[in-house]
This record gives C-alpha cells, structure tokens and sequence, in this order.
DNA sequence: GCCCAGGTGGGTA
DNA sequence: TACCCACATGGG
C-alpha cells in the first residue's frame, strides 16, 4: 500500500533518476524557434528523423519563420520529408511560423510581457499543436514552468501508482505533476527528459518491462547505465 | 517485408 | 464524449 505523499514520492524520483543518469542537457536547438520547430517535427517520431529534418532546414536556409511563411508547402515537406507526416507537418509548421508573425513579430523576446496561461490556450489554438507540443514549447522553448506530460511520463507514473484521481487525461496529469512539485522550469525539463530517458533505457528488450524498473526494483531490471548525456528530446 | 514508434486532426457513432 | 483511423518515415 502506498502511503507516501505523492509530492515526497515525485522529489524521490526525480532524485533517484538525476542521480542515475545525471543531467539531460534537453532541448538541442540553437535558438527558440529551432526548439518550436523541433517540438512539431518530432511528433511521433523519433528524435534523430526530426533532427535530419531540422539539419535539411538549417542547410536550405530555412529554419527561420519568415521563411517558412512564404516557403511553397509542396517545398518545405521535401525538406522536412525525413521525420514523417511531411505533408502534414510542413502546414503545421507554416501555422506555427504565422502564430508567431502574429504574436510578436518573429520577435519572441516580446513573449516574455504575455502570461504562460495566454500563451498555451494561444498555441492550442494553432493546427497542429495539442497540448504535449505547447508544453514543450513552452517549457523547453519559452523556458516557462509548465511540466510536459507525454506517453513515458504517464506510462511510468500509471505503473508507480501514481494516478490522478480527476481522470487518465493530458490535463489530469499535468495538474497531478504541477499541485505536488515546485514551478521551476529548470527541474521540469531535467524532470521529464530523465522519465523519458528512464523509459527507453530500461529493459525495453524484455517482453512487457515495466520500463520503470529503477524505481520499483522490477526484477528483470537492467537498466542502463546513464553515464553519457543525451542531447535528444 | 513486417512491426513498432505515437501526437494530432478529423470523422463517426 | 469516446473511439477509430490517417498521416509517413526509419530502425529492429
């Protein structure tokens, strides 16, 4: 039985983990916008497609907003063709260019006068933004405390027994990770990179791991080790 | 060659 | 509201 409170248990995994793998350096991306363009191309996709997508970008002399906006459609998805869904992610990339157009100019040092809460109900707003990809901008782009919950995150909390009584959805997660931690950017970015980090460098191998095993002493765990840093969402 | 990875939008019941 | 499917690639 777990009697725990949920905000001790969360600090515990969180220390376990950043002492295992040790900091995540998370979100490559020399700039904001590169860091929004990413959080679009890796839906769904593993990180390094998106990458060749985001280098394809960066060589054309593309992965600027202004660009992008003018940038023919049918162009810009055989630059990013690499990462998947190109059709479609190259309109959802233009939308993203145009909301920033719109909302500072390109210029995104005006963001920081608006509210994280205008900012995520703005983004959702956007095609092809759901809740995950504006957490990640805001978070790893914007540098906003909001915590990212995505298919790791919930996959690992479910198995800890660590479930929010509102529900199984996004927001119920989010409100479950943010009512019992501190709202400090920097430890939601290390926080989420190390579940996920958790969650593929675990025993993945063997049939229906628990893909937590660090944190519940699963007997099959082999969980690897964490000396290296990934540079990877 | 098949299966898996998995966020979002859109359609349907 | 809940569920299903399309979107597309690359690695195992």
């Amino acid at each position: 039985m777990q009697t725990e409170p949920t905000n001790r248990r969360l600090n515990g995994i969180y220390r376990k983990l950043s002492e295992h793998f040790g900091p995540q350096y998370w979100w490559p991306g020399e700039t904001p916008f590169e860091i929004m363009a990413g959080a679009v191309l890796t839906q769904s996709t593993a990180w390094h497609n998106a990458a060749k997508a985001i280098s394809n970008l960066k060589d054309a002399g593309s992965l600027n907003p202004a660009v992008i906006r003018r940038l023919p459609v049918v162009k810009l998805a055989g630059l990013i063709r690499p990462c998947g869904y190109f059709n479609t992610k190259a309109r959802k990339l233009q939308a993203l260019a145009i909301w920033l157009g719109q909302m500072c100019g390109d210029n995104i040092s005006l963001l920081s006068d608006v509210s994280t809460a205008v900012l995520r109900h703005s983004l959702l707003d956007v095609y092809g933004v759901g809740p995950e990809t504006a957490d990640s901008i805001l978070l790893y782009g914007l540098r906003r405390p909001v915590f990212v919950i995505d298919a790791y995150t919930r996959r690992i909390a479910a198995r800890l027994g660590i479930i929010p009584s509102s529900g199984r959805g996004y927001d119920d997660y989010q409100r479950l990770f943010t009512a019992n931690t501190e709202p400090d950017a920097a430890m939601y970015n290390e926080f989420h990179a190390l579940l996920v980090k958790q969650a593929k460098s675990a025993c993945r191998k063997v049939p229906r791991c628990c893909q937590c095993c660090l944190l519940n002493g699963c007997p099959t765990g082999k969980t690897g080790g964490g000396k290296e840093p990934v540079h990877e969402p």
